[in-house]
DNA sequence: CACAATAATGATAATGATTATCATTATTAA
DNA sequence: TTAATAATGATAATCATTATCATTATTGTG
């Protein structure tokens, strides 16, 4: 395997992401980083955020669209707007059961979906 | 706004997603549905798959990859298999809380990712 | 330090999924 | 039955993302 060796660019990406609290996509991350390193190409931005994600230094958030990045790892929850397409952080009491999801917060709950990520049975058997 | 007409191959798209129990892509669909209307073209499930899920009648699941799409739209769960990238369905006791999940199934769960939809608190106070 | 090995970059071509276009066909209501 | 128009199939266009490749930067070693 490969060793990672360090570029300004992918601190710049990284440090970007950790800076906000939005969930830009990978054209805005590359627009912010360019005013701090003009010379980033949009491929190195692609590039390092797959990186960072397999590192698990970020997340990135899948949403029919484009895909969404988060600098911050930790447990919270997100909102995608159906209007304006945002993702919002939403911080909700991890003793709420599942059958009184979703509950109102500033804005407005509609629906939600949990998406977990593992091994399936059938994969699991094969080995 | 335009009056919705019937066609057989919405019909059949419809009935394709009812009968089965994985979550297929858009391609997976047309080659399924192809062999009960063999002149329908990609275009066309794509197109019905976007009206259905507009509808309600079907559940759009991005993944990150190719979207995949749900027949049932009674509330369930996911599993995305990291390995084989299918997604799965999985039954959980509503009554859990956010702090014990994920848990085990008969495969492996090792996280998840739940999100809400709705309307953010700017789009809502713009308004 | 100097250098060789190789990871990372920028530019851009290529890919893959999805959507738009458009001439033709099918459905519907009067 | 006919006029209005929604839906279709074929295919071009678009958009996000990935691959390619020659060049540059980083790193460990002598």
């Amino acid at each position: 395997m490969s060793t990672l060796k360090s570029s300004k660019q992918r601190d710049a990406v990284l440090a970007n992401l950790q800076s906000r609290y939005d969930h830009p996509t990978a054209e805005e991350v590359f627009l912010s980083v360019k005013q701090v390193v003009p010379t980033i190409s949009l491929a190195t931005v692609y590039r390092n955020l797959k990186l960072l994600e397999s590192e698990g230094l970020i997340l990135k958030i899948p949403t029919g669209e484009s895909d969404r990045f988060d600098g911050h790892t930790h447990g919270h929850y997100h909102l995608t707007c159906v209007n304006c397409r945002n993702v919002v952080d939403l911080s909700i009491d991890p003793g709420v059961t599942l059958n009184t999801l979703p509950r109102d917060f500033e804005g407005t709950v509609t629906s939600h979906s949990l998406m977990f990520y593992g091994i399936c049975p059938d994969c699991k058997n094969s080995n």
